[in-house]
DNA sequence: GCCGTGATGTCTCAATGTGACATCACGCTA
DNA sequence: TAGCGTGATGTCACATTGAGACATCACGGC
């Protein structure tokens, strides 16, 4: 491959998230990120919609994950029982790449903007949870009710799970999250 | 004031969301709007960051108020409870609010890049609350679930409410929404 | 060995956000 | 009443971004 590697992609999100590491991401320019990456501004364009977009690559495939789970899971489960079971594969997909999250993660934690970015991602998937949800039958309002709160319990756990990704599963903390909103309801004294 | 109005601001605001409503967001620069207001491109960014804000003013005072509630409701309450209960003093603010809200949503709902700008107003909200939750003595994380949770709840409540503003008051909607979560945690089969 | 296809580069432009500085109206003060 | 400072606005200039139009080059199939 003389003029081009074929791992354009790939090479261009490396060096961004390299320079983002060094220098912060407002402080990095799309054509320092082609430039280390052995290419052209042009080009980094028509891989990534935008500068931010470089750091979220990949994270297309959640939603779909959680869509087809939701509506997969068995017609007995409630709801939120089948939403739950569906964060669970999530969960499992997400495994072994503690490393890679933590390090994106220290990116995004440093940039309003990338933070912004951050929530369109949960919003997709809120939107497929939602989606799913109502191919089961659930009211529409109802479905996006559930589905924040789902991608909700999710984050909280992500986020307990790579403080320490060694102790506690990321599915079990999960399951730990969903237990603690649970008991928030549960017990309401007055 | 021969020279500029005194109410400039609010001159860009309108003149923006009317531009808004009549092109889409994306077919309007801002130069157009400024021109509208009679004033220029410069001054337009002394008020607002960038283009999106302009929509989003005013909707800074809501975390504030949702923070100050949380803070000062009845210790006896549990968290989620002293939470709806902020939720509430929320809702009557924006009581009289719905035909600006419905006219301001419409656009949103038309462009992601306001969809997006949107979101990071919710987490703003998201993120007093679970300051407001810790100093409750909350722990951290399931502060910040719990308050994910709330502003979920919350904007069910705000679209249903905006959907019919004359049947049911936003209050009771917000209450509608707890409820109906509630209910999705309690009733698990199997 | 040629050629089409696709990935990349080059050139150009509109729009945005921002810094530096000028300008103008207003209120205060002597 | 004249002068002055302050604050809001205008003017000019620049870096950066995202995108269209077109050229260029390497690879695979025929």
């Amino acid at each position: 491959m003389p003029r081009w590697d074929p791992e354009g992609e790939s090479r261009l999100r490396e060096a961004a998230l390299q320079l983002f590491l060094e220098r912060g991401y407002e402080n990095v320019t799309v054509a320092e990120i082609t430039e280390r990456a052995g290419l052209t501004r042009r080009t980094f364009s028509r891989y990534f919609a935008d500068k931010r977009d470089v750091l979220f690559a990949g994270s297309d495939e959640l939603p779909a994950v959680i869509g087809d789970r939701i509506r997969t899971a068995d017609a007995a489960l409630a709801p939120m029982e089948a939403v739950l079971a569906a964060l669970d594969a999530v969960a499992e997909r997400l495994a072994d790449q503690a490393a890679i999250a933590a390090r994106r993660q220290a990116v995004v934690r440093a940039s309003p903007e990338l933070q912004e970015r951050a929530l369109t991602k949960f919003a997709v998937a809120t939107d497929a949870a939602a989606d799913a949800l109502r191919s089961r039958g659930v009211p529409a309002s109802t479905a996006t009710l559930l589905a924040q709160v789902a991608i909700a319990i999710f984050r909280t756990a992500f986020e307990r799970w790579l403080n320490a990704p060694a102790e506690v599963s990321l599915r079990d903390r999960v399951r730990e999250s969903a237990a603690e909103l649970s008991s928030s309801f549960g017990s309401q004294p007055s």
